[in-house]
RNA sequence: GUGGGCGUAGCUCAGUCGGUAGAGCUCCGGAUUGUGAUUCCGGCGGUCGUGGGUUCAAGCCCCAUCGCCCACCCCA
């Protein structure tokens, strides 16, 4: 019979690997609790409405991304791609926005319909943050400045990219799309093929076309700058200058342009050139028309999003992987016999309880002495422990050092957790 | 959805012109009765992705199919 494997794009984080994802959970954590930002778990499964009304119906994502499923009870549901619609709708569903600002930050899984290649996965885990009643640049600067202390922290800062632009007001911005739309519809055989395509799911991306015909045409074509308004460029003036005052350095891409709908003013993405063809690896920008647009009364908003298992290849790449996240445990108990092995499963208790934070593993299933010593090498333990039957006559240990210098010696029980807290911690 | 590359032991991979399936690592045992790592010897481990075809003979050639990887596209 053949044998079942994971769904294609979604992987097993093994062993080996959990690790690496447990440090820079433990690192972006720390990030969010520096700045004050509190957690915040929704569901992984919301109405499909909810992202076809926040994402937007044009979009690759919801188009032909999303895992989309019937309820039993009839309507649908989906899987969800990204967070932050989630996030709004609990903000909205609570009142977690109403009169107050909210800085919030979530963790999970996130799922696409998509084909899988390097740094892109079915199933895929974001780490975000979102910040609602705060329509000031100085939000919009400290969600980016959290993200650059984070690649500090990591020690990849050096082949990150902070690539700025602004879409202007959600008007401005419909405005600028219908006038660009009318202007390439007009001149529709100059286009290449990619962007007759994208004519009408993603028009502004036709500002970024390869294509030399196109480029050509698009130097006639209307310019967004000449759209926007001025709220949006003084706004987009002073996060400037606040990235400036914090010496952050950044590119001003006007082809920057992100595929979800419900970005207006700043947006911006981290990128690199060392993952291949993903290098995103953080995104985010303003979404101030968002909430109005599911329902709520008109809240700022604005976040950012970061994919875990780019983050994780890129340290990787950087080898900035700290080495001793890996080893598991201080010391492993060998055992010979089966009144030893009583013994031992004590001793082990009592050690547990006396230093809550060492990491022993009793050795189960018996086996000679060689093959438990061979054992306790290759778990990587710093001590072996030895009871047998000699030991147990003088209610003493054998503890050997198995990897310093330090000499094996004889310890007597009522000693042991005092004798390991000093070879351990010196 | 469209291209290109690749599927051989648990893992990493050899396999020549079509001629009975290999190595390293891991694991187990021995050299060494209760002392690991190094060394040496031995052992376990295979539907060569799957199905069909050509052939006296297929891991190798042909067709189909499934899977994986990379890229386009898109995004984190």
């Amino acid at each position: 019979m053949a044998k079942i494997k994971a769904v294609r794009g979604m992987y097993d984080i093994l062993p080996d690997q959990a690790p690496i994802w447990q440090f820079v959970e433990q690192q972006v954590r720390h990030l969010f609790s520096q700045y004050g930002y509190r957690e915040i778990r929704t569901p992984i499964i919301e109405k499909t409405e909810l992202f076809c009304r926040s994402i937007g119906t044009g979009t690759d994502v919801v188009e032909k991304e999303m895992y989309t499923f019937s309820c039993r009870k009839g309507g649908h549901l989906t899987l969800r791609p990204e967070a932050t619609a989630a996030c709004v709708r609990a903000v909205e569903e609570h009142g977690l926005a109403f009169n107050q600002v909210q800085r919030l930050w979530y963790n999970g899984p996130m799922f696409r319909y998509e084909r899988p290649q390097k740094g892109r996965q079915r199933q895929f885990h974001q780490f975000g943050a979102e910040v609602y009643g705060i329509d000031s640049p100085d939000i919009d600067a400290e969600l980016i400045l959290m993200t650059a202390r984070l690649w500090r922290k990591l020690g990849i800062e050096q082949v990150l990219q902070l690539q700025l632009n602004t879409l202007g007001s959600a008007s401005a911005r419909t405005a600028y799309r219908a006038e660009l739309v009318a202007f390439l519809k007009a001149n529709m055989s100059a286009l290449d093929t990619d962007s007759q395509r994208r004519l009408a799911t993603n028009p502004l991306r036709i500002l970024d076309s390869k294509d030399t015909a196109t480029q050509a045409l698009l130097d006639h074509a209307p310019v967004f700058l000449d759209y926007l308004d001025k709220e949006s460029i003084s706004h987009f003036a002073r996060l400037k200058q606040i990235l400036d005052d914090a010496e952050i350095r950044y590119q001003v891409n006007p082809r920057l342009v992100r595929g979800l709908d419900y970005y207006c003013k700043t947006v911006f993405e981290w990128t690199t050139d060392d993952l291949g063809a993903q290098g995103t690896v953080c995104g985010g920008g303003r979404y101030d028309g968002l909430i109005a647009q599911l329902g709520g009364r008109p809240t700022p908003g604005i976040g950012w999003a970061m994919g875990v298992e780019r983050l994780i290849l890129l340290l990787k790449s950087m080898q900035a992987v700290p080495a001793d996240i890996f080893n598991p445990l201080d010391v492993y108990l060998i055992n010979l016999g089966s009144v030893a092995a009583l013994v031992a499963q004590k001793l082990a208790e009592s050690l547990r309880d006396q230093l809550p934070d060492l990491r022993l593993q009793l050795h189960c299933g018996g086996g000679d002495f060689k093959s438990q010593l061979k054992k306790a090498d290759r778990s990587g333990a710093k001590v072996a422990l030895l009871l047998g039957e000699d030991e147990l006559v003088q209610e003493q240990i054998q503890v050997k050092p198995l990897r310093g210098q330090g000499k094996q010696q004889n310890i007597a029980f009522v000693e042991l957790a005092t004798h390991l807290q000093q070879i351990l911690c010196p």
